[in-house]
DNA sequence: AAACAAAGATACCAATCGGTATCTAAGTAT
DNA sequence: ATACTTAGATACCGATTGGTATCTTTGTTT
């Protein structure tokens, strides 16, 4: 049987995993082939050139990352329920079976930001996009009561994300949880402060 | 004139500044005998192959950064003041004229963690040299009464690293000093929480 | 000044890079 | 069954990769 759509699916699946864990330009048109068992050929019917398909491909990881960030968030009912699903999809982030390599967006940062243009703006777009849920989540938080007034969401924004961030890429390095654990933890106070009903009077 | 040394020593100064901009695989031997003037002959004089000329780039940049970040502590006298000094440093990462390309740290790790073993074990000594640092600031604070006696060190130092590497991240990606700012701004407020004379009482 | 060692340039190597043109095999429409 | 379209394989392209062998130039030693 031949299905195209297939064949692009799994082209871009696997790219996507190869792009994260070796890098995007580390990762050759070869690497690709040997991964799918398909041929160049096969790959440029479905793609115009290889700058394509990594967009393409980070568009998916992208996609993935907020799919299922989206729905745990969805699933939670109280302000720290949803934080607490944040938190732990990133923490899950090491045994993660949705995608191999960490985290799609530092790693496309970290490579992007001085040498790839078209990636690093993508990579924006993903952050800013991230930046949204993190700050729509305190923002519903105030107006439902559950997080002090005066409250600077665009700060706590930054703050969490860019401690998750780090943890992960230390994780990552030394191949142990325990950073991405204790980030997590340090997170859960800080939230725990701009709460109104502290999680300590609720337990 | 013919000096060697100084040969050696503008090599590896631009190719770790390729390196930590470009990335290292990313980096190719034409790209550094471009921007050193020197051929080919030149760099495997000097080193046996790129392998190696990667690892003693990398060493040089840690080397950088230790040197610089140590004086700075140094020169600061009391434990809040050290970690000032800390935050300064890596706030002035943006616009710092000792590298190219971000944190050093940062960089190899999300590129080595999963596809150069050597990297990666380069990376894992500068990040726990980094720790070990961080750490002993927190306990020479504990010694000399200066931070609480109960104070967990390691999870500290977790945070502090994470942050203010997530915080570079985000910078650097966004280009726009914020991220850092809001991250070292946080910490502050971290290191005043296990201060036993907090910042307000002194100020 | 002659001999020598070291520094660096030149010229090459096989392998691999992204990309393309062509051809074959499979599925569809008539 | 025949004609046609599409998916994918094969074979190639010039450029570049890391690496090496050789040659020339420079500085030092005597």
């Amino acid at each position: 049987m031949r299905d195209a759509e297939a064949t692009k699916n799994t082209i871009l699946e696997e790219s996507a995993n190869l792009f994260n864990t070796q890098g995007y330009k580390a990762t050759s048109l070869s690497d690709i082939t040997k991964a799918t068992g398909f041929t160049k050929g096969a790959i440029y019917r479905h793609f115009n050139n290889k700058q394509e398909l990594e967009t393409a491909a980070l568009s998916r990881l992208s996609t993935i990352m907020f799919e299922e960030l989206g729905a745990s968030i969805r699933a939670a009912n109280t302000f720290q329920e949803k934080f607490e699903a944040v938190f732990s999809y990133f923490e899950n982030y090491m045994h993660s079976p949705l995608y191999e390599g960490g985290c799609p967006l530092m790693n496309v940062a970290v490579e992007a930001d001085d040498s790839n243009p078209i990636l690093r703006k993508q990579a924006m777009i993903i952050l800013k996009e991230l930046r949204q849920s993190v700050t729509k989540l305190i923002e519903n938080g105030i107006k439902n009561g559950q997080v002090l007034q005066d409250v600077d969401s665009a700060y706590f924004t930054t703050i969490i994300i860019g401690s998750l961030e780090g943890g992960i890429m230390m994780s990552r390095l030394e191949q142990n949880e325990s950073a991405i654990q204790q980030s997590v933890q340090h997170l859960r106070s800080v939230v725990d402060s701009i709460s109104i009903e502290k999680r300590s009077e609720i337990v």
